[in-house]
DNA sequence: CCAGAAATGGCAATCGGTTGCCAATAAGTT
DNA sequence: AACTTATTGGCAACCGATTGCCATTTCTGG
């Protein structure tokens, strides 16, 4: 082979200039890139090769007009502030990533207006979205699942493909572990009210509460942010209880330095229990006892479920529901309880 | 079970079903939609009042292979798993939404060679690039930024826009401050010799070093990760030096943590001083001394210039360099120097 | 009242692929 | 050698917008 002589110029090539220089149809290039049982080998060949001399990319916008198929998927995520999400977007990414498809990253800030509105917008944009934490009615949610393929992270809505952490039960353990340590009286700093899994937390404290004859108190609800930890952390001392479980490890960082400003001694005087165990809750002073929850893995899980309905019959058969356990890590936050006198 | 996917009644609205509901021609739909005053105010109203009926939502393909422009910027990073890129991608998200842009998130493991590739993809898929600390060469990046728009972070290139993040400067307050307190041998804790901030960080310190008569020894390199903190710690305690400047705030609180173990008290023993002021440094323990830079703000100044260059004449003159300040923030990882006997 | 400019809307080509359908060629049968 | 059956490759019609160019219609001034 001589130099090339048909080196790029400067417009990107198409199928059409690898038709040419290969000598056949624009349609058989296209087969023989996507399609090469189609066709012959040697013609494959030569397409090939010189697909590979003109640095010929598909055109992406070109290929999902024409397919239908955009291979993008969207991760609405509820707040990109929150630390819980990055993890979940490292776990999509990655996922996506291998199958080689490409993630849309969608703040909705926390807003379902938002969140429908993109939904709307991404319907011809993605293949398929990911949604975490949504703020959707169940009848919304069921609506868009019949729209276009969906899973759903921590949100559980009939006939929507979910992945779920089971918090609830590690939440609960949590309980135990602080009953375990001698506290009567626990109180729970509930999340958003618009927040289902934050619900679903509450429940089950208050009937795991009721079973085992302590008492548990809603406290709340805080915003998921470490600048609520201050007022959580107040309320929290005012209501006499000698424990909190937080509805996320953010708001109980923040208790932890409230607590820390007003001379209250953790786990001295106050434990402390977080929930995700994200990224700091190993490091924060002391280190926070929390439910840890495999959130990465949600995210991937979610991808390959949701894989799974675009390419049906591709790899297992497409699960539409996963639980993912999690379990309690003690670490500084918790001690036994202090002594009452009186 | 359910029902197969992707089955819905009505298909989406396109131009046409406006153009005939309206009955109009579909250009004249086109044109309403996006050149106002090209068409009459009557007939626009009735358009517009059609669209709204049938829920028409251009199709983003469609528009973006006969108008040639996606109206989505790809952001590169570097390592996802990192929380300064968090920051970043905050920033960039918030501005691309707000300019009705689509963020495309993408992973390059540190890689030059997916960076590469990622580019060439998503040459035709995206408007505008911004990289992060790009791991490309300068002519590289020089060959990228002919082709289409990008705009870099923390990685300065002839020829190539760029936002950098002055953080040489208060590195060398951080070493300022060091000195003050009595300490005469210090050392940086390098991060990845690919990695060009961390080049001028040491090229600053060492001269900075020298002027002030002080040892500055460099160590590592060290990968950017909280794990690499436990080698970076014994590098340090091994060197002698009293105090110790880490290439970025995973390092440093990594390296809090493995001195804890090791018996090293921080700040009594051994001062540390982080870079980035990351989710995390404000309530590690020690609270982490580090040079606060405004990363969020970064990835927002990247995308605005990005858009300057996408849309000529839009706002105000697009600049082509920005240097955002950085301080140094004291927090409880640095103290006086140990009392040497002998 | 009419020429000429301005405003308005439609036709059709185009963007870069995909895919159903058909023709031509190659291979296999009897 | 004639006939059937695979293979292989091309034609052309989409996919859903945008946009240059042209034909009307309406408005303006002389």
């Amino acid at each position: 082979m001589s130099a090339p002589p048909g080196v790029s110029p400067d417009r990107p090539a198409t199928i059409h200039d690898v038709a040419a220089l290969s000598g056949v149809a624009a349609s058989t290039v296209s087969r023989a890139l996507s399609t090469p049982g189609r066709v012959n080998f040697r013609t494959r060949e030569r397409i090939q090769a010189a697909a590979a001399e003109l640095k010929y990319v598909p055109n992406a916008q070109a290929k999902a007009l024409s397919s239908g198929r955009t291979k993008a998927v969207a991760v609405l995520v509820a707040d990109i502030t929150n630390p819980f999400f990055f993890d979940i977007i490292r776990g999509t990414q990655l996922q996506l990533k291998a199958a080689g498809y490409t993630q849309l990253l969608v703040d909705t800030e926390e807003s379902d207006e938002v969140e429908v509105n993109t939904v709307e917008q991404l319907r011809q944009t993605a293949d398929g979205l990911i949604l975490t934490a949504s703020r959707l009615s169940d009848e919304a949610l069921a609506k868009v699942s019949a729209t276009m393929p969906i899973v759903t992270i921590n949100r559980d809505a009939p006939g929507v493909p979910s992945v779920m952490l089971d918090t609830p039960t590690a939440t609960n353990q949590a309980l135990d572990h602080l009953i375990s340590l001698g506290h009567t009286s626990i109180a729970y700093l509930s999340g958003p009210d618009t927040s289902s899994s934050s619900r679903r937390r509450w429940a089950g404290l208050s009937a795991a509460g009721q079973e085992r004859g302590v008492t548990v108190v809603r406290l709340g609800p805080f915003a998921p942010r470490t600048y609520s930890g201050a007022a959580a952390a107040d309320a929290l001392v005012h209501s006499g209880a000698t424990a909190g479980i937080a509805f996320n490890d953010l708001i109980a960082i923040g208790m932890l330095q409230r607590l820390r400003e007003r001379g209250v001694h953790v786990p001295q005087d106050m434990s402390i229990v977080g929930c995700d165990d994200i990224f700091g809750a190993d490091f924060c002073s002391p280190p926070l006892t929390t439910v840890t929850a495999p959130v990465e893995r949600a995210g991937r899980d979610a991808v390959t479920m949701l894989l799974g309905q675009l390419n049906p019959g591709f790899g297992t058969a497409p699960r539409s529901h996963a639980i993912l356990p999690t379990h309690l890590t003690i670490r500084g936050s918790t001690g036994p309880a202090p002594l009452r006198n009186t």
